[in-house]
DNA sequence: ATAAATCATGTAATCGATTACACGAAAATA
DNA sequence: TATTTTCGTGTAATCGATTACATGATTTAT
C-alpha cells in the first residue's frame, strides 16, 4: 500500500511549504533548528525517502555510471568491475553494466544508451580499436561526460587511460623463459591491432633482442584466446624446421590448449617445453601443472579506474585532465615453466 | 558544447508547442502526417535525445533494474548476469549491479539504495537466508517492487524464485558415486541454513539410503567454499576410524582442495578415491585431473530470472504471481570420479 | 445551410525536488 | 524611537517530458 512519500506532503502535515521541508532536509544554514528538527522527525515517522529520479532531473547528476565491458563473465572484467563497484560504493554511484560481446555496434548502441541514460561517467574496456568510426565517443564526450578506459585502450585526446605495461609484461615473461634455458621462444599472440597485444608483443620481441637471440617471424603466431586456438597453435609450431622449445602465449586460455597439445605429444613440460600465459586466470594456479601467467591486478585496475573517475568530477573546471595510469605487471612463476626444481 | 537539446527547443525552432512535439516523437495517432514528419526531421537534425530521468520522473519507471550478489567475480554470479543482461537488452531495461559481500547489512543497503533509485525490479541471491529482519524485503514488496530470487531464495510470500533442483543435483552424483563402486561417500557441505546446501545434503541422504548404504553423520563435514576448507576436510576424514572412500563436495573449490590433500598422501584418485564437486567452475574441466561437477547452467537461470521479471511487469494487474522455476541440473562426470577407464 | 462530428493543436497540470528572489518579523544598531 | 540587518519562510520558476482537457478549424451529416 504505502504511497509515495513527497516533501509535499510532510509540508501539508506540518502547515509549512516543500521549500521549507526540502532545506530542513538538507541541512540548509537558513533554517530555524526547531522546525528542522521537526521535519526532520517527521519525515522519519513518514518514511519519507528522496526521490532519486526528480533529484537527478534537477541536478543533471544520476550517481549511475556506466561500465561497458567485452563480457561480464570472465574472471578478468568481472574483477576489474568489483574493484569499481567496491571504490564507487561508498560515494553512492550505483554500477551499470553493458556488454558488448565484441562487437562495435553494440559498443556504439551502448556508448549511446549510457549517455541517454545520463549517466555521470562511463568507464570501458575498448573492443574494437580499428574502429575508425569514433562518433560514438565524440558524443560522449561533447555530452561532458567523463570517459576513461581501462585495459584495452584508444587513443583520445581528453580521456583518461587505466592499463598495464603489457610491453613489460611480455618482456618479463620471455626474459624469464630465457633464463629458464630455453633458446627457441614461441609467441602466441591476439589480435595486434589491440595496443595490449602489440604491446605484449613487443616486449616478447624486445627481449629476445636484448639477449641476443634471433626474432623469428614464424615464431609469433595469432591465436584467439581459447583452448582450441593453443592447440592448433602448437600444431603449427612443431611442424616447423626448427621447431621451438618454450612458448609465451597472450592467454592462459591458449597457453592451457598449448599444454594439452605437447602433453598428448609425450612432450615433458617443463623439461623439454616451457609454457608461460597471461592474465592469471584462477585456473593457472589450480592446476597440478600450474601455469605460469602474467597477473594484471583486475581488482586494482578497476579500483584505479574509479578514482581516476572521482578526480574527474570533482575538477568541475572544464579543464580536462587526461590522466594515463599504467599500472606495473606481475609475472607469477610456476610448474609450467620452472626448470630448477627438476 | 552541444548543449542538450529539449523539446522545447524543437518547438520553438517550428513554432509549436512542446506538447505537439512529444505526440509527433511518440507517434500519437492525432497527429498530421506533415507535422509528425517535420517534427521527425527537425529533431534528428538538432541531434535531439530523450531525457530519460525526465521520462524516469513523470512515468516512474526507471527502465533499470538491479541486481545484488554475493560477489561479481565469481564464475557463477557472473554468468548468472550476463543472462540477465542479455535477456533485458532488447527491452531496453539497464541492469545495475551490487554486491553484499555476504553481508547481511549490505544486503538490507542494497536493497534500499535500488528501491530510492527506483528500479523497476530487482533479482538477487539471498545473502544470508537467517537474516530474520524481513524489514528491507518488506521495503521492496510494499513499494511495489517486483522482487525474483535465484539460486539462493528465501521464503516470501509474492517472490518468485528461480533455483536448480539442488536435492537432485544431490542425488544423481551420490548415485554416480555409487555406481563406480564407492561404498563410503563423505558430504562437505556449505551452511545448510541456506536451501541450496541443505538440499544438496538431502540428496546425498537420500541417494545413500535408497542403495542401502548407511548414512553416517560423521562423513558430513562442513567446509566453506575454499581449497582450504577441502583440505582440512579430508584431514579430519582421514583421521576417521572408518575413512571413506569418495567425497561429494557441495563446492569445486573444497573438491579441489581434497584432490590435492589426498594427492600429497599419495591416494590415487579414481582408483582409490572418488571426487566430485559442485558449480562446474571453469577449472574443473581444464584440470589434467578434470573434476566431475553438477553443473547450474548460470546462464540459463539469469536468463530465467530476466524471464520472469518481464512477466511480472506485463501484469500490471495487483495479482500477484508468485512463480517458482526450477532448474534441471547437469552431471559432468568428468575423471575425477570415472573408474571404468583404469 | 445548419448542426454534429472529427481532427490537429494549444493550454496547463503533473512527476518531486531544488533554489533564486521576495517579504514580513524580529533583532541589532544609531 | 527610527532605521538597518538578520533571520526564517513563502512564492514561483526550473529540470524535460507526458497528457487530460479545451479550443478552433474542417469535414461530414441532416
Amino acid at each position: 500500500m504505502s504511497e509515495k512519500v513527497t516533501i509535499y506532503d510532510i509540508a501539508e502535515k506540518l502547515n509549512i511549504t516543500a521549500a521549507t521541508v526540502s532545506r530542513a532536509l538538507n541541512n540548509n544554514p537558513k533554517i530555524k533548528e526547531s522546525t528542522r528538527d521537526l521535519v526532520l522527525k517527521t519525515a522519519a515517522s513518514m518514511n519519507y525517502k528522496q526521490n532519486k529520479l526528480a533529484l537527478a532531473l534537477k541536478s543533471g547528476r544520476s550517481n549511475n555510471i556506466g561500465v561497458i565491458v567485452p563480457r561480464v563473465d570472465s574472471n578478468f572484467f568481472a574483477s576489474v568491475i568489483r574493484g569499481i563497484e567496491e571504490e564507487l560504493y561508498p560515494h553512492g554511484y550505483q554500477v551499470i553494466i553493458c556488454q558488448t560481446h565484441e562487437s562495435t555496434k553494440r559498443e556504439n548502441e551502448n556508448l549511446h544508451t549510457l549517455v541517454d541514460a545520463q549517466v555521470d561517467g562511463i568507464m570501458m574496456s575498448v573492443t574494437d580499436v580499428s574502429n575508425e568510426n569514433d562518433s560514438a565517443f565524440r558524443n560522449v564526450l561533447e555530452k561532458n561526460v567523463p570517459l576513461i578506459f581501462f585495459d584495452r585502450s584508444k587513443h583520445i585526446e581528453g580521456v583518461s587511460s587505466v592499463t598495464i605495461n603489457d610491453f613489460k609484461g611480455g618482456y618479463m615473461t620471455t626474459k624469464h623463459l630465457i633464463d629458464e634455458g630455453c633458446k627457441c621462444i614461441a609467441h602466441l599472440s591476439g589480435d595486434q591491432s589491440l595496443e595490449i597485444f602489440k604491446n605484449r608483443f613487443l616486449g616478447y620481441k624486445q627481449a629476445l633482442l636484448d639477449n641476443g637471440i634471433p626474432f623469428r617471424e614464424e615464431y609469433v603466431i595469432y591465436a584467439k584466446s581459447s583452448v582450441d586456438a593453443g592447440k592448433k597453435a602448437v600444431d603449427i609450431l612443431l611442424g616447423l624446421e626448427t621447431p621451438p622449445d618454450a612458448i609465451f602465449s597472450s592467454s592462459d586460455f591458449a597457453a592451457l590448449g598449448a599444454i594439452q597439445e605437447l602433453r598428448s605429444r609425450n612432450i615433458s613440460i617443463p623439461k623439454e617445453f616451457c609454457v608461460a600465459g597471461f592474465s592469471n586466470e584462477p585456473f593457472t594456479k589450480f592446476m597440478e601443472l600450474s601455469i605460469t601467467s602474467v597477473d594484471q591486478s583486475p581488482l586494482e585496475m578497476g579500483r584505479m579506474s574509479a578514482r581516476v573517475f572521482l578526480e574527474q568530477v570533482d575538477k568541475t573546471d572544464t579543464i580536462k585532465i587526461e590522466k594515463k595510469v599504467v599500472l606495473a605487471p606481475e609475472l607469477h612463476i610456476r610448474k609450467s615453466s620452472t626448470r630448477t626444481n627438476f
